[in-house]
RNA sequence: GCGGGUGUGGCGGAAUGGUAGACGCCGGGGACUUAAAAUCCCCUGAUCUUUUGAUCGUGUGGGUUCGAUUCCCACCACCCGCACCA
């Protein structure tokens, strides 16, 4: 080696070529290999890579790397999440047209990621919003269809009246559009629907076997579907009607006082012509919906005049539209009892109804007085007639089975989860396969006229969906009875995107969506990584479409990734004068503890280190970094100090210190001694268990501790004299190094003299014997604290061992003549002695 | 409000019942150099002590144990998710 410093700049693109020309990874689904598919979160194409994607994709790159090293074939490819509003907005501002905009991003963030060296299968690429793509999406739709999994119905929309476009939730602030700044009004549409409430129980339980995701994320889709058991049943009314209300509780039935019904409930409606509840109706629609206005909202109430008979007591109780009943959960109706449900309570005290006890810790406790607040916790059932003495659980069941038998009631299991909306009245989307004929209804978009796809001469100039507005794309003619009609101008919501494209990572065919055979290879992804904000939307919805198309006999696969890997974001600290505008890292410069403007000079206040984003400037752009240090040394950033799934803070210095290391190495690779001779058994067997210990993280995804033995074992060599065992510890480090810092190992395994590429290399192989140490430290505590230790032979005796530590100087000082009462030995361990 | 998580040096963190602070960053000292860069070596939790060393120390307070960062109970702080779900 002449040269002793390696140059990234000259050695990255050479070594992404060799790896390029060779196919080196690309899949092949005819090997006899074992199959791993190691996939992260593909990419939005917004223009351009941030350090979020750089450390999700290196995670996914080293295991990747790693597997394949293993001996596995692995799958690793890439694409793009190429429809959303985004682009949309951008042709709005920028007046260029959606496609051209994404495919623009496309291009620059395909060679931002292939400037960092990405192990990817770049033959598998797509966008979703290439027509080959969503038209085989528009075909499972229709498969979806006819098998009964979607269906249409009238919803409400956020309607923005001045862009006359719908709004997500998330796009209406303070009850007003977003762009626009007018009020956003409730509009009911004709929507179509998919029926994942078929699969509620199903991805429920699911979630039992994903035993490699994150607890978390299991918790937060379990909430998410909420699965409840109670009773359904009706009260009688005053008025002759039924009112049909939802419990848990069928055990507290005795201590209902009242009812309440939801605002929008149609009892409710019917009483629209007295102006006092009508009043009071349009008063809990205008209730704002944020947290903080939630959490201190009174209980209110209006008092609807009718009265409903209790079941067993016959009482008449009064109903009233009360505004914390919600409409589309359970019945929109609740009996009250006000002893055992705090809401129920607030509301009781507030307008004076009874509120009795009809749960107490025991049968002594029935008349013992209610306190501040509802007791909701279990007990013994109390002033409940045939219920009394009897459990929680015993007095639900009997009033199910009452309620069941004497044919009033039944037992309910009420889901949180709705169905899934999937109408967007957007352009750059997944047109919905459907035509309207006057005649025939709603009719499929029979399969050889797939794909339907997107107009490009669209105008974004007026408000309004494009789609709806365009001069031709509509009117077609009814494949049915072939009159005219026209197009569904709704496109598909672009969670439905991300719903399959791991299936069609793993097989490709033109005339179809995807090869049962090749997924029953490659299927299910063994490591999908990607972000927290995933867990719950994108996840679900991946869930249920996997077991969709298996209910609909496509394949069989039940849960399409066996292990989940949620990582932490990039952060990095904020800077602004005063409460100026956020400043960028680079327009700061740092000086010990205080930050200081580049021009003026003016101190910048060092703000809180969070998640890097364009609107707090905090950004620090890969590109840029890359340039300088190389892509190795980034790779290796992203992997060392933070443990994967917590946040990770940006620094500089810390990517100065991961630079320095790329050259350590290099040097060390330098010294790499082909005549050297002798043993250093010391050397060799740390190389061994590194070899070993650095696997075993991998696949732990503890990278951040896979970092920090490679330092400890570059450490060792560095210091050891040349030797055959020397050799051996520069090769392991090379191949440990290789899934981190490939570009690096290429380089030096080349100038070893070695003509295959590393990335082909195999793992290490380890010798079993050198793992053990033959000597170990023991600690010798007395008082709880360590006051000497012992060098001895691994598998000392116990005798061996308590003569050593008490014929210690240091033991005996500590000792102080003190009787030993107990010595407690563990053996390769520590000695305690007891006084 | 409900559910979950986290809390260890100046900083990121390691150790999940057995030597607390591995490894990295920052900082200090030194070597090499005309000088600088690069590189290498040493020190680096706190307090006391000339040294040997001693004491304290993993958010706080209790408990279990020969031994607790680790297990249990209570509390505090911060973060995340859901949110009037009957």
């Amino acid at each position: 080696m002449t040269e002793n410093r390696f140059d990234p700049s000259s050695a990255d693109g050479r070594w992404q070529r060799a790896w390029d020309d060779a196919g080196t990874f690309t899949a092949n689904s005819d090997s006899d290999k074992p199959k791993s598919y190691i996939l992260e979160m593909f990419p939005y194409p917004s223009g351009r890579i941030h350090m979020g994607h750089v450390r999700n994709y290196t995670m996914g790159d080293v295991l990747a790397r790693y597997k394949k090293m293993q001996g596995h074939e692995v799958l690793h490819p890439m694409g793009w999440d190429a429809f959303g509003m985004p682009a949309e907005n951008a042709a709005m501002e920028k007046k260029v047209h959606p496609g051209a905009w994404t495919r623009s991003n496309i291009e620059a963030m395909k060679e931002q990621l292939q400037r960092i060296g990405f192990a990817l299968d770049w033959t598998r690429e797509f966008a979703t919003c290439d027509p080959e793509y969503y038209g085989h999406e528009q075909a499972l739709f229709l498969d979806m269809y006819a098998g009964g999994l979607v269906y249409r119905r009238s919803s409400e929309v956020n309607w923005d009246p001045v862009d006359m476009t719908v709004l997500a939730n998330e796009q209406v602030i303070d009850g007003k559009g977003w762009r626009s700044g007018a009020e956003v009004e409730k509009r009911k549409l004709d929507q179509w629907f998919l029926k994942i409430t078929d699969f509620a129980d199903e991805l429920l339980d699911g979630l039992g076997d994903l035993k490699d995701w994150p607890d978390k994320v299991r918790l937060m889709q379990e909430n998410w579907i909420g699965k409840s058991q109670g009773l359904e049943f009706s009260f009688e009314l005053s008025n002759g009607a039924q009112l049909p209300v939802y419990t848990t509780r069928p055990d507290t039935i005795f201590g209902a006082s009242f009812c309440a019904i939801a605002a929008d409930h149609p009892i409710a409606q019917e009483l629209a012509d007295n102006p006092a509840a009508a009043a009071f109706i349009e008063e809990c629609k205008r209730g704002g919906t944020t947290a903080a206005e939630l959490e201190t909202a009174e209980k209110l109430g209006f008092d609807t005049g009718i009265t409903a008979r209790h079941p067993f007591t016959g009482e008449a109780m009064p109903v009233f539209i009360a505004n914390f009943v919600l409409m589309d959960y359970g019945t929109g109706a609740v009996m009250g009892v006000p002893g055992h449900d705090q809401r129920d309570f607030e509301f009781a005290t507030k307008y004076d109804l009874p509120i009795v006890r009809v749960v107490a810790s025991d049968v002594a406790q029935a008349d013992a007085p209610m306190g501040s607040e509802a007791e909701s916790g279990d007990g013994v059932i109390v002033n409940s007639d045939f219920l009394d003495g009897k459990s929680v659980d015993e007095a639900k069941a009997e009033i199910i089975a009452r309620a069941e038998s004497g044919g009033w009631g039944e037992g309910t299991t009420v889901w949180r989860l709705r169905d899934w909306g999937i109408s967007r009245q957007r352009y750059w989307g997944t047109p919905i396969p459907f035509i309207h004929c006057p005649k025939c209804d709603i009719v499929p978009v029979p399969k050889d006229q797939l794909p339907v796809t997107l107009p490009d001469d669209v105008d974004f100039e007026t408000p309004g969906n494009p789609l709806e507005r365009h001069p031709t794309w509509k009117h077609t003619t009814c494949p049915q009875c072939g009159g005219a009609a026209e197009r569904e101008t709704d496109t598909l919501d672009t969670f439905t995107n991300s719903s399959w494209y791991f299936l069609r990572f793993a097989s490709q065919p033109a005339d179809a969506p995807f090869d049962p055979a090749e997924i029953a290879k490659w299927m299910p992804v063994q490591h999908y990584i990607g972000g927290i904000e995933h867990a719950i939307l994108h996840l679900l919805y991946a869930r249920f479409w996997t077991r969709a198309l298996s209910h609909i006999g496509k394949f069989d696969v039940k849960e399409p990734f066996a292990a989940l890997f949620t990582q932490g974001m990039v952060t990095h600290e904020t800077y602004r004068v005063g409460d100026g505008p956020w400043l960028s890292p680079a327009e700061v410069k740092i000086e010990g503890e205080k930050a200081f403007t580049l021009d003026g000079g003016d101190e910048v206040e060092r703000g809180r280190v969070v998640k890097m984003s364009k609107s707090k400037k905090n950004v620090v752009d890969p590109d840029n970094i890359i340039a300088n240090y190389g892509a190795d040394a980034v790779r290796w950033f992203m992997l060392s100090d933070s443990p994967p799934e917590r946040d990770l803070p940006w620094s500089e210095s810390g990517i100065e210190g991961c630079y320095r290391f790329v050259q350590r190495l290099w040097r060390l690779f330098g010294q790499y001694d082909a005549a050297a001779s002798g043993e250093d058994k010391a050397l060799l067997r740390k190389a061994h268990q590194a070899v070993v210990a650095v696997a075993e993280d991998i696949e732990a995804l503890g990278f951040n501790k896979a970092v920090a033995r490679i330092y400890e074992l570059a450490a060792a060599a560095e210091k050891a004299a040349p030797s055959e065992s020397r050799n051996f510890a520069i090769r392991a480090i090379l191949h440990l190094i290789a899934p981190m810092m490939p570009h690096l190992a290429e380089e030096a395994h080349a100038v070893m003299g070695e003509t295959a590429l590393i990335a082909d290399a195999a793992w290490p192989a380890h010798d079993p014997a050198l793992l053990v140490e033959d000597e170990v430290t023991i600690a010798v505590q007395h008082k709880g604290k360590l006051r000497d230790t012992l060098t001895v032979p691994k598998g000392a005796s116990k005798d061996t061992l308590e003569a050593l530590a008490l014929g210690s100087e240091k033991v005996q000082r500590s000792l102080d003549g003190a009787e030993v009462r107990k010595v407690i030995v563990v053996p390769d361990r520590l000695v305690n002695i007891v006084t």
